[in-house]
DNA sequence: GCCAACGTTGGC
DNA sequence: GCCAACGTTGGC
């Protein structure tokens, strides 16, 4: 096992694939993704048990829904040979496919998502490459400090939210930690 | 819808 | 290899 990162965020679309669609599913391919640094990353630094921050782009607000964990290793993305996709890439040949795809499963989607303005005021996170300027990566690395401060604060967040039930604190409704 | 910041394509 | 034109991402 090399030393890369075991965490990594992905970003999708709500509208398109939301953490409320792979929780129903329980897992999902990752195929459209039609960035060689994001295909490289999936193709060569992805393995399963990796941990994923399951990020909303282009929502309201854009932020962290939940986690995911990384279900199937690199294969060939099939939507790329089929013509009738939306995804098709003639480049893209069974025997040498140019996009690779993941499989992600759900872990927990979070009580309240954590938005990119409180990721932006939080201490610890300024390194993020989400948080960089111009950054576009759909699959991008998290180090393991980043991402156990997000936990940090997913767990804030779900403490504050049991604060307005009326029954006892159950310990188990802390986010689980995914291992 | 606007547009900044990228990434890709293709002429040369 | 250069770089202008074009396409996409994604916050706002």
């Amino acid at each position: 096992m090399s030393g890369k990162s075991r965490y990594w965020l992905v970003k999708t679309e709500p509208t398109s694939y939301s953490i409320d669609d792979l929780a129903r599913d329980h897992k999902t391919y990752w195929d459209g993704v039609r960035n060689y640094q994001a295909r490289n990353t999936m193709r060569d630094d992805m393995s399963v048990g990796d941990k994923v921050l399951f990020y909303h782009s282009n929502a309201n607000p854009p932020g962290i829904a939940g986690l995911a964990v990384v279900t199937g290793p690199p294969i060939a993305d099939h939507t790329a040979f089929d013509p009738e996709h939306k995804h098709f890439d003639p480049k893209s040949r069974h025997d040498r496919p140019t996009w690779m795809m993941i499989e992600l499963g759900f872990v927990q989607k979070f009580d309240r998502f954590i938005s990119l303005d409180e990721l932006r005021e939080v201490s610890g996170l300024d390194d993020m490459v989400l948080l960089q300027k111009g950054s576009r990566l759909s699959v991008q690395p998290v180090t393991e400090a980043q991402f156990h401060r997000i936990l940090e604060i997913a767990s804030t967040i779900m403490s504050e939210s049991l604060t307005y039930q009326t029954f006892p604190l159950n310990s188990s409704a802390k986010p689980a930690l995914i291992s």
